[in-house]
RNA sequence: GGAGCCGUAGUUCAGUCGGUUAGAACGCUGGCCUGUCAAGCCAGAGGUCGCGGGUUCGAGCCCCGUCGGCUCCGCCA
């Protein structure tokens, strides 16, 4: 009999109609006289009746066979349950099914775990993936992930963005992660690379008169993981023509309201803007959590003169001494302490310096250092109030924002400061074109190398690449950031004096990048755009904590923390012949150099 | 490339100072039970302590290696 209704869905209106259902068993009870099955689908639970005298006998002897996962189709009538009888714990609670007949659809073996446990190993999980995705919190956050990306495709239709796809099977270019390679068959030895993001595609289709383009693009990329990274995730992708930068942030505004609402999380444009080098000075990050407070305060001009060596050399040395105000860090431990200092040191820095503000005065080590005076200007630059922990790192700049930047997040959440429930929207601005590459001494593109400098920086590309500013922008929420995008270069002379700074001459940047100036040189529209990180916007739309977003959980099928496929047991080793016609042979593991 | 944590029953875990027969909960199997809904009660089965080597009279426990999972640094334009 073809299925009448979906499991989670009956209700009360439903009863006296002779239904037809069909599911797995998620658990059986046994009285003896009657079996209550409850039958689970994509909708939820449904309990099924088997009654010999109520039902058939036939019906009940299956369900006393039937055991957990059981596929099942069950023919019967929706009836109430009885006074008392109701399970307000689930839609469904208040009817049954009293069961006339019961098909197995399909056998199960015994599951290795509890679709219903509180905890499961991941390993368990992942090896056993099919199952795991039968969780209802596993269905849901899929769910979610759909209507997320419907809400995308709605509304960037309504803009009047084209969905394009673009090749998967792409020319290698330098820069960037490590490519995964495609070994090209019919021209042995030759190689295609799977795109790291679909950038100069939707570059190309700008100068090809697209005008707006976005694709929910695959991204892959041949590194290291972590519980936000998988080799691959996906991006809506997106790239606009003849527009400025506020136009594209408007519009990506407009996204994530309609995808946040897509998932009931109401949030409202225009979201704030604050520049990378405001980012880096008050927060000590290009991604802020704005959710809280323990902002980074400069007090190197109040210690430069002081007897204490350790922060009067950082300053002669063209370093600098920031600190946090913690509030009620009081309450911080020696240990507590020690592991700050530890964990400072993991970014760098050399150590971390304390002084406690107590009702009767200050607490430090360092205090003899410190005259008075000095003592009583850096508790009131910083706003330090009796129960207060005031923390510093003393060092080059770099150093001083990382380690701060990290521990004033890490505090954030480990004394409760952080709201969970805010959802805060921000763009940061104005990166820096290039950073440093301390393995050449040279530069190196700080996203990529095309985006479009500010245009009062262009004069000074060449002389101080470092300083130049682009119209480059990130979009955090809560301290992750969720998107990079930036307006790019159209002109193919900019480009090649960009490509020129990161030490491509003229001759290497054809060979490489050929195509890319080619196009520009055929008539490219000003254009820009952004990559949006899908896994992570779904991961906080299931109710995720930004800092600790575990893509893996809305991802069906997900890699290990070494990169394999615990059920399909990938990667694996390739047969001689395979090998053979592409021309390849692997070596031997060895222990060289 | 580096650092750390973990690996014991089907699952999640405990396992004292290195000491006799490795435990619990849930699950599973069988029995009882006509209103449960994480059903209940009774009984039972279930272990290469990831793998290999070493130390020791004796190793789940200590040491070395290895495999696997997780986290972090580097890496990820």
């Amino acid at each position: 009999m073809r299925r009448t209704h979906k499991c989670g869905l009956l209700r009360p209106e439903h009863v006296g109609q002779t239904v037809c259902v069909k599911g797995w068993v998620n658990s059986r009870r046994d009285h003896g006289g009657v079996i209550f099955l409850d039958l689970r689908d994509r909708t939820g639970l449904l309990q099924i009746v088997a009654d010999p005298e109520r039902g058939t006998p036939e019906a009940h002897a299956i369900a006393d066979g039937s055991r957990a996962e059981y596929v099942l189709d069950v023919v019967g009538e929706v009836v109430m349950r009885g006074e008392g009888l109701e399970n307000p714990r689930i839609p469904t609670g208040q009817v049954e099914i009293i069961a006339k007949t019961i098909t197995v659809l399909c056998r199960a073996e015994h599951p290795p775990f509890e679709l219903d446990d509180e905890v499961i190993g991941l390993e368990q999980r992942m090896r056993y993936r099919f199952i795991d995705l039968r969780r209802p919190e596993m269905q849901r956050n899929l769910q979610i992930r759909h209507t997320a990306a419907q809400a995308a495709r709605a509304y960037l239709s309504s803009q009047e963005f084209l969905e394009i796809e673009t090749p998967l099977l792409l020319k290698a270019t330098p820069e960037g992660a490590r490519d995964f390679l495609v070994p090209c068959r019919l021209v042995p030895g030759t190689f295609y690379v799977l795109p790291q993001s679909p950038q100069l595609m939707k570059q190309t289709l700008m100068a090809s008169g697209c005008d707006r383009y976005f694709q929910l693009a695959r991204c892959l990329r041949d590194e290291d993981l972590r519980a936000d990274r998988q080799p691959e995730h996906t991006q809506i992708d997106l790239e606009m023509s003849f527009v400025e930068q506020d136009e594209i942030l408007e519009t990506i505004e407009g996204l994530m309201v309609e995808v946040f609402g897509s998932a009931g999380r109401t949030i409202a444009g225009p979201f704030p803007r604050m520049t990378y080098a405001e980012s880096m000075r008050r927060y000590g990050s290009d991604k802020p959590d704005t959710r809280f407070g323990v902002e980074l305060t400069d007090i190197s001009d109040l210690v430069a003169d002081v007897d204490f060596q350790v922060f009067r050399n950082v300053i002669a040395g063209g370093g600098q001494v920031k600190g946090i105000c913690v509030p009620a860090g009081g309450n911080l431990s020696r240990k507590d302490l020690d592991d700050l200092t530890s964990f400072v040191r993991d970014f760098g820095a050399k150590g971390l310096a304390w002084i406690a503000v107590e009702e009767d005065g200050l607490r430090s080590v360092i205090l003899k250092f410190l005259p008075e005076a000095i003592q009583q200007a850096i508790v009131e630059r910083m706003g330090g109030k009796p129960g207060d922990v005031l923390l510093f790192v003393a060092d080059k700049p770099s150093v001083v924002a990382d380690a701060l930047g990290r521990l004033r997040v890490k505090l954030g959440h480990q004394l409760g400061l952080v709201d969970k429930d805010r959802i805060d929207m921000l763009w940061v601005t104005d990166f820096p074109l290039f950073e440093a590459d301390p393995n050449t001494g040279g530069v190196t593109p700080m996203h990529h190398p095309f985006s479009m400098p500010n245009p009062e920086c262009l004069e000074t590309l060449e002389s101080d690449p470092l300083g130049v500013v682009a119209q480059l922008y990130d979009l955090v929420c809560n301290g992750a950031e969720l998107g990079s995008g930036s307006i790019r270069i159209h002109d193919p002379e900019i480009q090649l004096r960009v490509l020129k700074v990161i030490g491509m001459d003229r001759e290497e940047a054809e060979e490489k990048f050929g195509f890319l100036l080619e196009v520009f040189r055929y008539g490219a529209p000003p254009h820009g755009g952004v990559g949006l990180g899908f896994d992570r916007i779904v991961a906080i739309l299931c109710g995720q904590e930004a800092k600790d977003v575990d893509i893996r959980e809305v991802i069906a099928f997900p890699k290990t923390s070494t990169g394999r496929d615990l059920m399909l047991g990938c990667p694996t080793a390739i047969d001689a012949a395979q090998l053979a016609e592409v021309k390849l042979a692997v070596l031997p593991e060895e222990d060289e150099v």
